[in-house]
DNA sequence: GCTTCAGAACGCGAGTCAAT
DNA sequence: ATTGACTCGCGTTCTGAAGC
């Protein structure tokens, strides 16, 4: 059987029937129907919802009731069959006609009777209830249900008969009575005691009531058998499920009371005695914060209720839905006020703030262990309020060396790929999951936004396509806008002579090159030295991905410090200034050409200027120290250069005070003299502590970018809204994660602004004086706010 | 064992202020 | 100018403990 059309829908039948439960053999569903065994029909009986079926007839029962949808109360039929002779191979039903069947009962062709009869005579299979009419009927089932047949599981078939509302057309689920033998008189129909059974129009409700009598009718039933049996050792199948069925439906009863939900509802919430509404308790902690971070997907907190209703509408079945709504009506008492969360979220920020302090502190202090941390900052006007941004990314020390020698190895491999990226790829992941394992949790959840610096007008089509004439032609066609068009002449006119003269195009193009030269230095910046300008391969997203994600990608600090940035700048400002002369058209007048080159060549100038004033500090130390991480197989020498311009400068700051301590010293020495750089360890953690600083402040923009986009619609919003939706993601995180426990235990040490504020050490900053509450706004201030006092007076966390 | 009191913690309604 | 979500100040209710 192949498909059926229901409603509309065309459905594949025997591939719809086939449940996980079977092992699912290839079958492909567009061939042919065809005829599996001959059956003798003992009975058709009529199925309604208080017949007791076997299991097979259930399963068919449940997977027409899938199918169209309805309870197939009185409207499905049972074939019950007595004998059953598979034929040795099957046939396809139809050898002559062309039009197809559509209905599951249907006339066998004249011919085919006899035949199948003759066949199943020369194979000697055929059996004495058989008699001497050939068969003239097929009878038409999905192929899983026919294969239980043939194998006996099955003892019947279940066909639904849904009779066709419409007189003309045939439809495939209506049952053809005079083809199985009936007259329209004695078609089996719905006994008297079922007649009556409820449709799904009379409101069915799920209520307690219902469970009540439910479990008093299997009570009563349950004991009619003990009556029967007094042995001590009773053990009846029947009787044990009986009482798994009474077990599940007092459970149900007891979720179904209201009570019980009140009284789950009060454990969650922590609200309330005995008269729960009336009483004012203080919400769980871990309740509040599964509501501020629900809150924050909304539009606005107070809506929350609302959501959960609309929500419960589009996922609970129809049964459960007065019941449940019913149980969330009782739930509005609980469900937070809006101010509520609204003051929440300065604490679930602040707890998340004394979290990462725990959870940084958790690493141990010391010279050869704890981490080194690299800070990405970026500060911008919100809302008329400055805002600083800074991610920080950790790397345990210990791990450090070893990322390190990983990025180098990186490096090489890549260096060394000239056309094949085959097996570099394949050292690359195997790299990648080394890293993986040893990264410390980095805190970035960031994208990256992509502003743009297209001032690039596309040329082509404006040029080819522009005309004064159709211009004018258009507008001039209605008397009306003919004033108007002879106003806005001039300067028509004169837009006119700007698409149509060369010199404008001419100049655009020089603009463009220039900003070619600036867009190629963000790439080199925002790249990873491994991939920076190297073609991912096309079938393979996966890689793509990769190495976007590569962890190098904008730290490139090390060649910056290297001069390698100038070196790029000159190259691109070589190769556009060539490029813009040879794309220059030669149509173009001579002074004009020159203009333009002129033109590029001011701004070439102008943009090196304000760069080597920018960046030029970074070759000096003590930013060169940023250098020693450099690694590059063509240029092996460079470090040591930086390493020596290093030691010999008279820079006053730490890190190069310490570069000139007793072992760094003596280690540096020998490195320059040519020793490899993985046999000395201190110089090696040194060094590979710088490999890893970002050179881009690109990712902390992006989380600009994430308040702006979250916060937008919100008005009048304090410093915690803007502050927490950038820490929302790593909370869901957390969340989700083992260390939830210990991220709440932070919420409820800080359960008030005043106890945040002494949790975070900032208790005796004078404004917290003027608190007259544990509540007071001041509180939310002292922790936003960036004065001299708390920024530097106060104990280091 | 009852009353009283202070403080905690939430809800209410008015006010605010950026976006439209 | 209007709007409406968010915040603020205040009132209400509950808790725990001291006082009687």
């Amino acid at each position: 059987m192949h498909t059926l059309s229901f409603q509309k829908h065309r459905i594949l039948i025997s591939v719809e029937a086939e449940s996980d439960t079977d092992d699912l053999e290839a079958h492909s569903s567009d061939e042919a129907a065809q005829i599996w065994a001959l059956v003798c029909i003992k009975a058709i009986r009529v199925y309604h919802s208080m017949l007791q079926v076997p299991a097979g007839i259930k399963r068919q029962l449940k997977f027409w009731q899938q199918i169209t949808g309805k309870s197939l109360h009185g409207e499905a039929f049972i074939f019950d069959i007595e004998h059953v002779i598979p034929l040795a191979c099957p046939v396809d039903v139809q050898q002559f006609g062309a039009s197809r069947f559509r209905s599951l009962v249907a006339p066998l062709e004249p011919e085919q009777g006899p035949r199948l009869l003759g066949n199943l005579e020369s194979e000697g299979l055929r059996q004495d209830w058989v008699g001497e009419s050939p068969p003239s009927r097929v009878l038409r089932a999905p192929r899983p249900f026919i294969q239980k047949v043939l194998n006996g599981t099955f003892s019947a078939i279940l066909l639904p008969h849904l009779p066709n509302k419409k007189r003309s057309g045939s439809s495939g689920l209506t049952m053809n009575w005079q083809l199985c033998g009936f007259t329209s008189e004695d078609v089996p129909v719905l006994p008297g005691h079922a007649s009556t059974f409820p449709d799904a129009d009379s409101n069915l409700v799920l209520d307690t009531n219902v469970l009540d009598e439910a479990i008093d009718f299997l009570q009563a039933y349950a004991a009619t058998i003990l009556t029967d049996v007094e042995d001590a050792d009773f053990e009846n199948v029947e009787y044990l499920a009986l009482q798994r069925c009474v077990g599940v439906f007092q459970r149900l009863l007891q979720g179904m009371d209201p009570s019980a939900f009140v009284r789950s509802a009060r454990e969650m919430t922590g609200k309330g005695n005995a008269f729960w509404y009336s009483s004012r308790r203080p919400y769980q902690v871990a309740f509040l914060v599964k509501a501020v971070t629900m809150a924050n997907l909304l539009r606005t907190a107070g809506s929350m209720q609302e959501v959960l209703q609309s929500a419960a509408g589009i996922l609970l079945p129809e049964v459960l839905q007065a019941p449940f709504k019913h149980m969330l009506e009782t739930c509005r008492h609980c469900t937070p006020h809006e101010s509520t969360i609204s003051r929440w979220k300065l604490l679930l920020d602040g707890a998340f703030m004394l979290f990462q302090r725990r959870t940084n502190t958790e690493i141990p202090r010391g010279s050869g262990s704890g981490a080194i941390r690299y800070l990405m900052a970026d500060a911008s006007t919100q809302h008329g309020r400055d805002f600083e941004h800074i991610m920080v990314a950790s790397v345990k020390a210990s791990d450090v060396c070893l990322l390190f020698r990983t990025a180098c190895s990186l490096l090489d491999t890549w260096h060394a790929v000239e056309d094949d990226d085959a097996p570099a790829l394949q050292i690359e992941e195997e790299l990648m999951v080394k890293v993986e394992c040893q990264d410390a949790p980095e805190l970035d959840a960031d994208h990256l936004q992509d502003d743009g610096f297209d001032v690039v007008v596309d040329e082509a089509p404006l040029e080819r396509f522009w005309s004064l004439q159709a211009f004018n032609h258009g507008s001039g066609q209605k008397p009306a806008q003919q004033q108007a068009s002879e106003e806005s002449g001039p300067r028509l006119e004169y837009i006119n002579e700007t698409i149509e003269s060369p010199e404008f195009w001419a100049q655009l193009l020089a603009l463009d090159k220039l900003f070619t030269v600036v867009r190629d230095l963000f790439d080199w910046v925002e790249s990873c030295p491994c991939h920076y300008k190297r073609q991912a391969p096309t079938d393979n997203p996966a890689i793509k991905r990769r190495w976007q994600a590569c962890p190098l990608r904008g730290r490139r600090l090390p060649e910056i410090s290297c001069g390698r940035f100038f070196d790029i700048l000159n190259r691109l400002c070589l190769a556009n200034a060539a490029r813009l002369f040879l794309e220059l058209p030669d149509s173009l007048a001579e002074d004009c050409r020159a203009a333009c080159l002129l033109d590029f060549e001011h701004g070439r100038g102008h943009l090196t200027f304000q760069l080597t004033l920018k960046m030029a500090c970074f070759l000096e130390p003590p930013l060169l120290l940023f250098g020693l991480a450099h690694h590059d197989p063509e240029m092996p020498d460079l470090q040591k250069d930086v390493l020596q311009r290093c030691m010999s400068s008279q820079c006053q700051h730490p890190l190069v005070q310490k570069l000139k301590e007793q072992k760094l010293h003596e280690e540096a020495e020998l490195f320059i003299e040519g020793e490899d750089l993985k046999l000395l360890e201190n110089l090696e953690f040194f060094t590979a502590s710088f490999r890893f600083a970002w050179g881009t402040e690109r990712k902390v923009e992006g989380g600009h970018a994430q308040v702006n986009m979250y916060a937008s619609g919100r008005r009048n919003r304090t410093e915690a809204t803007d502050s927490l939706a950038l820490r929302l993601s790593e909370i869901k995180r957390i969340l989700s994660s083992s260390d939830v426990t210990a991220f709440l235990e932070c919420v409820q040490v800080a359960r008030s602004p005043q106890k945040l504020v002494s949790q975070l050490g900032l208790a005796r900053h004078p404004s917290c004086r003027l608190a007259k509450n544990g509540w007071d706004p001041i509180y939310r201030k002292t922790v936003y706010h960036a004065d001299p006092l708390s920024l530097y007076n106060r104990d280091p966390p």
